[in-house]
DNA sequence: CCAAATAATATGTGCATACATAATATCTAA
DNA sequence: TTAGATATTATGTATGCACATATTATTTGG
């Protein structure tokens, strides 16, 4: 990383807002002052720029120029893991445990975020992912067999269901929810925890182009924690 | 955002790797070959795989070359809001309500998220956060003196302490964790629910470089949730 | 006086080029 | 044979330039 690189621009600038330079909402220098100020072409304060725009610092706007921000974003990034590797990070071996594989008429709220006609007939599976033969989490997922169908033959004693759809749409996109929830009869019994303790929850769908491909839960042990830089 | 803009170039090349062109784990054509199918400069190209890449699609190395991901990585963004915002956006009013206002020693989980000697005192808050009179959050927050002095003399009952630590450090950095945990008797009070309901919490830290500032839980009230797009 | 046309301006972006850098492949010498 | 030097190559990035675009300021015409 060279003096006049962007990233040291870009974080010689950051400082610089830190440091109250520039009061929170204050229009900064343009470009093309900043990139004479450090002995740059303006494309290179122009990359920094984006980028601290991109952290939620700045706002640019054209012929109108550049502010800090008045109250910065807070924005948070999550690699969400694949739970083998979760769990193999910690060291554990890592097994999943099937308990429930059945093809029924999905409920109203998963036909809805799967777009099944209703009453459509789905995979319903349960799954507990074991770390050193240990309850670790509770998944209970809905796969679109429509947008699936291989997954009917998949083995999936030994590779869980997410790992296997990775594998057949590893290109998707899909939507995140977190939140807490008791544990009621089925995730007290999968994870061998008392009903009602409070439970950490991922609820993920997951669609490739227009093909709505899964939805699911992820129930963890109580004390589970996620956690992130800002 | 033309035909030949990097960012339909990027698009075009999501779509081919979402559509199996690449397999995952495949080299990919070089930037020169790219360029030239696109009939576009190699810098065009370059930023649009560049962009891919910070996505989590694609993986590259200087003279390796770029491959797509075998796996590629869920990441999930969060803007984490100012409760007041947070409030307001449902249409209700907010308030926060000071319930708690003292100065005592902290703990020593405190004291090491503040880095500050044990035994020695900090600032002690607890607020719940109202929409339309009711509660919404309840916050548990801990503040370094010497970090951020005026807070003594900040009218808490009016601004909440967050907003108001935002005001004097708003370009700090720290780290978040989302867990879940049942209501303590405090919890239970102040949110008005039954202890031992499961809570979704948010636990942030932050600093402004080497000064550790704040700590703080924020309890949301059971059935809240967070949601992103992947 | 006000609305619409027009000019001015800061950021946004593409391009050709040159060189930097990291990783790999190949060659060379003991 | 093999460690170490050297060449090769794909990505990384800085630069000067031209033009695009969004937004604000100014002018103009009714």
């Amino acid at each position: 990383m060279n003096e006049r690189s962007h990233q040291a621009i870009r974080e010689a600038i950051r400082e610089r807002i830190s440091s109250g330079e520039w009061a929170p909402g204050a229009l900064m220098p343009g470009e093309a002052n900043l990139a004479d100020e450090y002995q740059c072409a303006r494309t290179t304060v122009n990359r920094a720029l984006q980028s601290l725009a991109e952290d939620g610092l700045i706002e640019r706007k054209r012929r109108a120029g550049t502010r800090v921000k008045e109250i910065p974003v807070k924005r948070a990034r999550f690699d969400i893991p694949l739970i083998r590797q979760e769990v193999e990070a910690t060291g554990a071996q890592y097994r999943p445990h099937l308990l429930l594989h059945e093809i029924i008429e999905a409920p109203d709220a998963v036909a809805a975020r799967l777009r099944l006609k209703t009453s459509a007939r789905a995979l319903h599976l349960q799954t507990v992912h074991l770390a050193d033969g240990a309850p670790y989490a509770f998944e209970d997922r809905w796969v679109n067999i429509d947008a699936a169908p291989g997954i009917l033959d998949a083995p999936l004693e030994e590779v869980s269901a997410n790992e296997w759809l990775l594998k057949q749409v590893p290109y998707s996109s899909g939507d995140v929810a977190f939140t807490a929830a008791p544990a009621g009869p089925r995730e007290s019994a999968a994870l061998d925890v008392a009903e009602g303790a409070a439970l950490f929850i991922i609820d993920r769908t997951t669609w490739l182009e227009d093909r709505h491909v899964t939805t699911m839960k992820l129930f963890y042990r109580p004390g589970h924690t996620l956690h992130s830089r800002v």
